[in-house]
DNA sequence: TCAGTGATTAGG
DNA sequence: CTAATCACTGAG
């Protein structure tokens, strides 16, 4: 999608600029979506929604521009691959559920678990519209430890959204992972616009 | 380039 | 209990 070209998602016509109409409320993502493999569900996450209603009332549409894709069985890099403890718990639940930690004393990481019961996968959402940087997404949109298992799907406070946004999506090396060693550090598994 | 900052984890 | 580690950021 090209900025400021037209398109139209949820019937309603508004300018792309790398933002969101406040006005548009598109489909809501189901199960479904989230209970496909963490390759798959990675890229498909970019240009969807991230949609939250703040403790005042009012709610932020946020496209997400950058992730990042974990995939504890087989990925050294992932939190998950030494097993489960009880900080890694939650990515052994079925998709839709959110994996939040706690990094370099200050920064809460905000996580989309994917894929099905017992294979642990999680989406690092590592950018939005207007918020590069994993670190700076969940200090200004006020995200914690208090979002740790959250689920998707019924939360009344964040979900995610389809408003028919299809962008172009590239991929390349992930990034603060250098630990993990070949082949995992070199894997396409990042995404972005 | 490099320090800050504290939860989480593995190990004794 | 202890110490090492760390999906980052911002200043210099």
């Amino acid at each position: 999608m090209q900025k400021g070209k037209k398109h139209s998602g949820n019937g309603i016509k508004w300018k792309t600029k790398f933002h969101t109409n406040p006005m548009a409320s598109g489909t809501k993502l189901s199960r479904d979506f989230f209970i496909r493999d963490v390759l798959d569900v990675a890229p498909d996450l970019i240009g969807k929604n991230l949609v939250i209603k703040f403790p005042d009332g009012t709610v932020g549409r946020y496209i997400v521009t950058e992730v990042e894709a974990y995939r504890g069985s087989e990925d050294k890099a992932c939190h998950a691959f030494k097993g489960r403890t009880s900080r890694t718990e939650i990515m052994f639940h079925e998709g839709g559920r959110l994996y939040i930690y706690f990094i370099y004393g200050m920064y809460w990481m905000l996580n989309i678990v994917t894929g099905k019961e017992n294979d642990p996968q999680a989406v690092l959402i590592r950018g939005v519209e207007n918020i590069d940087g994993p670190g700076k997404l969940t200090r200004s949109l006020g995200i914690d430890r208090s979002y740790y298992g959250e689920d998707l799907v019924t939360s009344e406070r964040i979900w995610i959204e389809n408003d028919g946004f299809t962008p172009i999506v590239k991929n390349g090396q992930r990034i603060g992972i250098e630990y993990a060693g070949e082949p995992w550090k070199s894997k396409p598994w990042r995404y972005y616009i």
